[in-house]
DNA sequence: CGGAAGCGAGAACGAGCGTTCTCGCGGCCG
DNA sequence: CGGCCGCGAGAACGCTCGTTCTCGCTTCCG
């Protein structure tokens, strides 16, 4: 009654549409008021600006991936297939007809650093699925979950990169066995019929780098 | 003679930094006239329009990142090592000052398929990099080393976007483990996956090379 | 019924940008 | 020396876009 069909909600299934299609600078305002319906004015009462629009349209669009990973995960019990499950529903995005890459990364690339509140969502969003994927991880008994999370992350990323560039959804296929390769080698070492962990992982020297690696600022 | 302090390569370089710096949209010609001390008239009849100039921007970078690629694997002889080289030069790459994502995938998300010349860079350039992927993965013997390449080419450009968002070198470090265990299971052909004994041999302990050889910037 | 407030459509404004044009200067050849 | 050509600096033009303003119209309340 109240949080479903307001117009702020139209304005912003608008905007999400056209930004994720075609990106955040080439959609003017006109564009989303003709989309939506809204007059300009009332957008701007609703939003004060472009920019705040666009914050407002990465938050959805976070929270939309959010909780259809989890939903999607929660169909599985087993450690295995929930972190596979990540990869399917990948897929099933990727091949669906209005797939254009990851919005976060194409508005990280499109802005480039340059709008705060932008970086602060895109960070959160990579973030927050990074620690999904830590907890699933986690599950699947894995020696350094850490480690295997952010080697599931950078192909979840990837495969969106490539899938958008190469205009097909096989990459989602490539990252979904790789993932699985991934658990079985990084399953706890002691049962694991892999090279020990030292082996396992390339010794990592941490150089002196500027490093906000910690713990995401 | 021609090729080398041209006035073309001087506008080359200075959209090159610019465009990979702040990106397509967000720099004017001005901004590359002043950069690069040749005046609009010039730019204008070497480059018929910004358009034309942003294809050469690509295609130059096409070049930079296929040469350093090709140089960085020529140092190693054995197949495993050279696969690896290909992400000790990520890493190097990305720990670098003046990285900012992949300029393709950049280019690509930001004029969103909007310019036929650009998309055409963009495809060209991602499907030379898995050609030459793809031969590294051949020389290891993969059992299907197109499957492979596609791997490593998730992991690449997962690697690229990661870095870039969480201004940190360390997805490249992810990607490198990653990639490594990829060949070790890739090794054995005809093998079900889903066991992890596909470790047919252990890897030969290579000389801890992390990134210490840099004797380009 | 009357007035006031809210609303939509669209004009208006100012800035930025791609592209072209003008103008004044200096070099080259006869 | 003189006309011609190319050149650089910058103005100019047309367009887009974010944001605000104006103007009628509607609607609600006393």
């Amino acid at each position: 009654m109240n949080g479903d069909d307001t117009t702020e909600t139209r304005i912003l299934s608008a905007a999400d549409a056209l930004f994720y299609e075609y990106g955040v600078q080439s959609v003017g305002m006109d564009r989303i008021r003709d989309a939506s319906g809204v007059s300009l004015k009332k957008i701007y009462q609703c939003f004060p600006s472009k920019g705040a629009l666009v914050e407002a349209y990465l938050r959805r669009r976070d929270r939309w991936a959010r909780t259809a990973l989890e939903e999607r995960v929660a169909d599985h019990t087993d450690p295995e297939s929930r972190v596979l499950a990540v990869f399917d529903w990948l897929y099933d995005w990727v091949d669906g007809p209005d797939f254009h890459g990851c919005a976060f990364i194409n508005a990280f690339g499109e802005l480039g650093a340059g709008s705060q509140g932008v970086v602060e969502a895109v960070r959160e969003h990579k973030s927050a699925v990074r620690t999904f994927l830590r907890g699933l991880a986690f599950e699947t008994g894995a020696a350094d979950p850490d480690w295997l999370a952010s080697q599931l992350s950078v192909l979840l990323d990837g495969a969106m990169s490539n899938a958008s560039i190469s205009d097909s959804p096989t990459p989602a296929r490539h990252a979904r066995s790789a993932a699985r390769t991934l658990m079985h080698s990084a399953a706890t070492p002691a049962e694991a019929p892999t090279e020990p962990a030292a082996l396992r992982e390339e010794p990592r020297p941490v150089p002196p780098s500027p490093a906000t690696t910690a713990p995401d600022s």
